[in-house]
DNA sequence: GTAGAAAGTGTTATTTTTACAATCAATACC
DNA sequence: GGTATTGATTGTAAAAATAACACTTTCTAC
């Protein structure tokens, strides 16, 4: 036995949607294609499978090389396969989409991809369908956040209330009653305060807090509900 | 330009779960495995993508072979590419998933593939990482339907609202009140009532009902909360 | 010491959800 | 023909969750 006979071999591509947040607003990261075809074009990070890799050994392989970071929260998007897909050759491409604390990202490493960080309104145009792609990923990223604790993922280690209800804001394009959004998420358990406070964005300072990753896990799968009226938020 | 140098390519295989509903229970159809590895196995429906064709094409082709079905509603679950999750040849496998009304299921077509209908509690072993396919499948369906009326999708053209909740109680394995259940279905305005009564599970008789397919499509992507308390009920 | 600016906090009205049981319609049996 | 049987159908009240809404506090800068 040396193998299935008579069926076709296909190029296994990887692409990798890495998400931000600035403190403002949501942002991807984006690198100048080095290669033919579409070289120079704005492109989304990506690599092909390995024989002897999983897919997701693969994608945790080209976002080390990309940003230096390890252990990132990533999640299996969707595969596309359109035959014509990629005018090279025929290739089917798995997206997975990550996100990450935006200040941990370590910038030298990427100067060899000239990677950019864009705000997804002045996103650039993509090659091949990673338009769709990006697409895609944000959907689901407004999915799955109105029922888990995904967010969480893009903030540093410490963050204030403000901060995390301004990440809310911008991924779901909506202004949220900060009373009700405070008592929202302190309901959830899974914020513990901290004595210090950040001082940056206001004289009189915001409180810092942390996850309890305790409650984190044990309440991931839950749904939260974290969104006042997702029926109306998602299209 | 010929294509990507010094890249592998690899067999690109789908794996189609079907379920149905029988008015009792959820069910998966399996076949016997027709050549090797695992040959005279039970196992998934599957088949190799060939070089012009998407892997939805793929599935539907597959899908239409087995059942005779064509345009059932079929979502990609997860593309599973461990380097050794075939031991004849790395190969890598998109499933997907189809929901089907089983009486619509053409018997005679899948002769030669020895299909039949499992209760999914008393499904053989599968081979490879089918097992792991048909369990992320169900977490899937159960989390879609518990915002989506995707199970509607299992039952006949027209239905009656107890076999509904019927479905329901079989997909979350709960027991539903059935004022508020008939309550909550109503009130998605997805139902139009029929003048005839299905005599078969009673006496008096239940009235039928068929899915407002105007209100279907409006409604499928909003979160319509079907399932009680679903933080519960999902593990 | 005062003006400014964002952080922090409580209550009420409304809506949604849950709990709970009697009546109705048709058949089967006497 | 009458009655027993069986599942279908329907409403209400309590409880919980959500949404609407504005003032006070804290700190800095001037």
């Amino acid at each position: 036995m040396t193998g299935y006979t008579n069926e076709a071999r296909i190029v296994q591509a990887i692409d990798c949607l890495v998400f931000g947040f600035d403190g403002e607003t949501l942002k991807i990261l984006l690198i100048k294609r080095g290669f033919q075809p579409e070289q120079g074009k704005w492109s989304l990070m990506g690599g092909f499978a390995k024989l002897t890799e999983s897919l997701e050994q693969a994608s945790n392989r080209v976002l080390k090389q990309l940003t230096g970071l390890d252990g990132m929260y990533l999640e299996q998007l969707h595969t596309f396969s359109d035959p014509n897909r990629d005018p090279l050759e025929r290739t089917i491409s798995t997206a997975y989409f990550a996100l990450i604390d935006i200040n941990k990202y370590q910038q030298q490493l990427n100067a060899d991809y000239h990677a950019e960080w864009f705000p997804l309104k002045r996103m650039p145009k993509l090659i091949f369908d990673q338009q769709e792609m990006v697409e895609m990923a944000l959907k689901r990223i407004r999915y799955k956040a109105a029922l888990h604790p995904i967010l969480f993922e893009l903030l540093p280690g410490r963050f204030t209330i403000p901060q995390l209800q301004t990440l809310y804001e911008s991924v779901y394009n909506t202004k949220i009653d900060k009373r009700n959004f405070s008592k929202r998420v302190l309901a959830t358990g899974l914020l513990i305060k901290q004595g210090e406070k950040d001082k940056s964005g206001s004289k009189r300072g915001a409180f810092y807090y942390h996850v309890n990753m305790q409650n984190y896990y044990a309440k991931f799968q839950a749904f939260l509900n974290f969104i006042p009226n997702p029926t109306n938020l998602i299209s």
